[in-house]
RNA sequence: GGGUCGGUAGCUCAGCUGGCAGAGCGCGGGACUCUUAAUCCCGUGGUCGCGGGUUCGAAUCCCGCCCGACCCA
C-alpha cells in the first residue's frame, strides 16, 4: 500500500466537507480510542440474521389490507406508501396516483419481500374483505426473542432522537435497524456515538435481536465499536449514484449505495459458480492454461502485446485457450474445462470489453451435436438455478429458455433471409460485395472474401435471432479449428448458440487431423496477407500435438459477460464488470 | 472515426433571450427515549470539466481540448 503523499493530506485539509470527520477522527485517538481497531467478533451476517425470523412468502400470495398512509414517497415507475394498522407498518409498492398521507385506504397486490422487508407490490386500490397487516406480519415475520447477535456492517442510515438513536448498518447480505438507548449504553458510550459515529463509518455492534412497535427487526445495541472511520460524505441515500462514470470508476461506491449493482454480481457470482459445478458434475477437470503466450492463436482477433525482460521477447496475452486445452485432450485428459479472461486488442463498446471472461470446455469422445444437447442442459441448469424460470423478460421481450432450442442451418437462415444460397456466398464474390454495400456493410469494398460473408451473416440473421437459436454448419472459410462437415466438404460441424441477438455460445467437432490442420492454419496466413488483420496464427507445437493423435472431440466456448447481460436484464457489458475499462482520468 | 446529448455544492438536480450561484438531501450547532426519505429551529457548503475568445459584464454566446452516455460507421 503507498503512503499518501503530503498534497494528498494538505488537500484533505483544505476541503471543508472533510474537516469534521478529520476532527472527529483526531479527538477520538485523544481519548483513546483506536477508529482503525483490529478485530471485532462478528457471529453472523445481517442476511442471515434476517433470513433466521423472516419468511418469504410464496411466489403468488395476493393479500388485500387496510391500513393509514404514514408516508408517501415517488419511487421509479410509481409511489411506496408506508401503510399503518395501529402502528404496525407494511410498505406498499403502486402505481396508483393523488394518495394523501393521513387517509386510509385499501390495498390488493402481491405480497413479497423488498430490501428485506414486507412488502405488497404491483397493489392497486381495492374493496372487500381485509386482512390484518399485524396478522400477515405475525405470519412471515417471526419473533426473535431478544436472541444475542453480533454484526458488522456500514452504517448507512442515522436518526437521532435525543436520548436514542436509530440507525440502518448494512452488508452485502442485507440492512438491519440498530437502537440505541442513553439508559442501555451508558452515558459514555451513548455520547461516544452521538459525537463520533458518522454516515458510511464500518460499525460492529453486540445486542438483541427485537421488533419495534411497527414490526421492524432491530437490534437493541448493548456494546459498539467503530471498526472504520469512513473519511469522505458518502452518496445520496435516496437517490444513489447515478453518474456512470462515477459507478464505473468508483465501484465501491456504487455497490454501496445502489442495490441493483450488488443484485447483478451477485447474480453473475451464482451463474459462474453453476456453470463450474455443473461442469464438474459432468466430469470435467478444472485447468490452468497460459495468458502468456508466444503465439497468441485460437480465435479471429488481435492480441495485446507485452515484453518479457528476462527472455528478452516478445509476449501476447491470449486471446482463446482453445489450442491449449486441446492439447490437454491429446495428453489424455477425457473432459477439461478453463473458466478465465481472454484479451482482445478492440474497440470498446456496448458489449465489447478488452478483457473479457469465458468458460472453454473439451470433451473427447463428444461431437458438436452432443455438445448442443448439453449446452441445453448447462443453461437450463442455471436458468433453474439462478433466476428460478425459464422465462425471462429482456429488453422488454420474453425470451423462452424451454429445450430444444430452434437449430437452423447457416445458410438456410442467410437463404431464408436473402433468397440465395450457399453456391451465391462462396463462389459469387462480386455479387456478395454488391450485398454488403446495399447492406451497409463497413469496407464492403476491402475486406476478404471470408470476412465478407461473416459481416453479412451478423448484419442480416445473428442480430434478429432473439430467441436461443442454434446456428448450425458454417462455412469452412469461417472456421479453421472445426472439422470438416461430415456430408458437405464446404462445411464444417460447428454451431453458435444466438440469444438476444447476442452470440453466447460457439462450439465445434474439433479438427483432429494434423495435416488438415496445417492447410486451415497456411489458409489462414493467405487471408492475414490479403489484409485481414483478425485472421488466425499459425501455431506449429499445436500441430505437433495432434500429430500424437487428438480423440474426436467436442469443444465450446460460452462468453459469459454475455450471458449474465441477458440474465441480469442489462444491454451493457459494463454493467456487469465490475472495474470495466475506462479512460484514465485524474484521481477521481 | 462521424453525429447528438451531458459535465454546476459531497450526492441528485434546477439555473429562461448574457446581469449578485440555487433547491432537496448531506454536513455543523440545538430540541426530542419506537424512529425509519424521522420531525422542528439555526447555520454551512462552489476551480459552474479545462483553456482561449466575444462583451461593460459569461455557468449561459463562439472556438479548441479532456471525460462520459447514446446513435451511426
Amino acid at each position: 500500500m503507498a503512503l499518501h503523499s503530503r498534497r494528498e493530506i494538505i488537500s484533505y485539509n483544505s476541503f471543508p466537507m472533510e474537516e469534521a470527520r478529520l476532527r472527529k477522527l483526531r479527538e477520538l485517538r485523544e481519548r483513546g480510542v483506536e477508529p482503525y481497531p483490529h478485530r471485532f467478533e462478528v457471529t453472523s451476517t445481517i442476511g442471515e440474521v434476517r433470513s433466521r425470523f423472516e419468511k418469504d412468502p410464496p411466489g403468488d400470495a395476493r393479500v388485500r389490507v387496510r391500513g393509514t398512509a404514514k408516508r408517501v414517497s415517488r419511487t421509479e415507475g410509481g409511489y411506496v406508501v408506508r401503510l399503518a394498522e395501529e402502528d404496525v407498518e407494511i410498505l406498499v409498492y403502486t402505481e396508483e396516483e393523488n394518495l394523501k398521507q393521513g387517509e386510509t385506504y385499501t390495498f390488493e397486490g402481491r405480497l413479497a419481500r423488498v430490501e428485506g422487508k414486507l412488502s405488497l407490490v404491483e397493489a392497486g386500490l381495492s374493496e372487500g374483505q381485509t386482512v390484518s397487516i399485524r396478522k400477515l406480519k405475525g405470519e412471515y415475520d417471526l419473533d426473535p426473542k431478544g436472541e444475542e447477535v453480533s454484526l458488522g456492517g456500514r452504517v448507512v442510515s442515522i436518526r437521532e432522537m435525543g436520548k436514542a438513536v436509530f440507525a440502518h448498518i448494512q452488508d452485502l447480505t442485507g440492512r438491519i435497524q440498530i437502537y440505541l438507548r442513553k439508559d442501555v449504553l451508558g452515558e459514555e458510550a451513548f455520547r461516544l456515538f452521538r459525537d463520533f459515529v458518522d454516515l458510511g463509518d464500518i460499525l460492529g455492534v453486540r445486542g438483541k435481536v427485537f421488533r419495534t412497535r411497527t414490526g421492524e427487526l432491530t437490534v437493541e445495541v448493548e456494546e459498539f465499536k467503530i471498526l472504520a472511520k469512513c473519511l469522505n460524505p458518502m452518496p445520496e441515500k435516496w437517490h444513489g449514484i447515478k453518474d456512470t462514470e462515477v459507478r464505473y470508476r468508483q465501484r465501491y461506491l456504487d455497490l454501496i449505495a445502489n442495490p441493483e449493482s450488488r443484485r447483478v454480481f451477485i447474480l453473475r457470482s451464482r451463474v459462474i459458480s453453476e456453470l463450474r459445478r455443473f461442469l464438474e458434475e459432468n466430469g470435467f477437470v478444472e485447468v490452468e492454461t497460459p495468458i502468456l503466450q508466444t503465439v497468441a492463436s485460437g480465435a479471429n482477433a488481435r492480441p495485446f502485446t507485452t515484453y518479457h525482460n528476462y527472455l528478452e521477447m516478445n509476449l501476447y496475452l491470449r486471446i482463446a485457450p482453445e489450442l491449449y486445452l486441446k492439447r490437454l485432450i491429446v495428453g489424455g485428459f477425457p473432459r477439461v474445462f478453463e473458466i478465465g479472461k481472454n484479451f482482445r486488442n478492440e474497440g470498446v463498446d456496448r458489449t465489447h470489453n478488452p478483457e473479457f471472461t469465458m468458460v472453454e470446455f473439451y470433451a473427447a469422445y463428444w461431437d458438436y451435436k452432443d455438445l448442443m444437447e448439453f449446452t441445453e442442459k448447462l443453461i437450463l441448469r442455471i436458468l433453474e438455478r439462478v433466476v428460478g424460470g425459464l422465462r425471462i423478460e429482456y429488453m422488454g421481450r420474453e425470451i423462452d429458455f424451454t429445450p430444444p432450442f430452434r437449430r437452423v442451418r447457416y445458410f438456410d437462415l442467410l437463404e431464408e433471409k436473402t433468397g440465395k444460397g450457399k453456391e451465391f456466398f462462396l463462389k459469387d464474390e462480386k455479387g456478395l460485395r454488391d450485398l454488403a454495400r446495399d447492406l451497409g456493410v463497413e469496407g464492403w469494398d476491402r475486406i476478404t472474401h471470408a470476412k465478407l460473408i461473416d459481416k453479412v451473416f451478423e448484419k442480416i440473421a445473428e442480430e434478429e435471432l432473439f430467441q436461443p437459436t442454434f446456428v448450425m454448419d458454417f462455412p469452412k472459410v469461417l472456421s479453421p479449428l472445426a472439422k470438416t462437415h461430415r456430408e458437405d466438404p464446404d462445411l464444417v460441424e460447428r454451431f453458435e448458440l444466438v440469444v438476444a441477438g447476442y452470440e453466447v455460445a460457439n462450439a465445434y467437432t474439433e479438427l483432429n487431423d494434423p495435416i488438415d490442420q496445417r492447410e486451415r492454419f497456411l489458409q489462414q496466413i493467405r487471408e492475414k496477407e490479403k489484409g485481414d488483420e483478425e485472421a488466425m496464427d499459425m501455431d506449429e507445437d499445436f500441430i505437433k500435438a495432434l500429430e500424437y493423435g487428438m480423440p474426436p472431440t467436442g469443444g465450446e466456448g460460452i462468453g459469459v459477460d454475455r450471458l449474465v447481460m441477458i440474465l441480469a436484464g442489462t444491454d451493457t457489458i459494463r454493467d456487469v464488470i465490475l472495474f470495466p475499462h475506462l479512460r484514465p482520468k485524474g484521481q477521481p
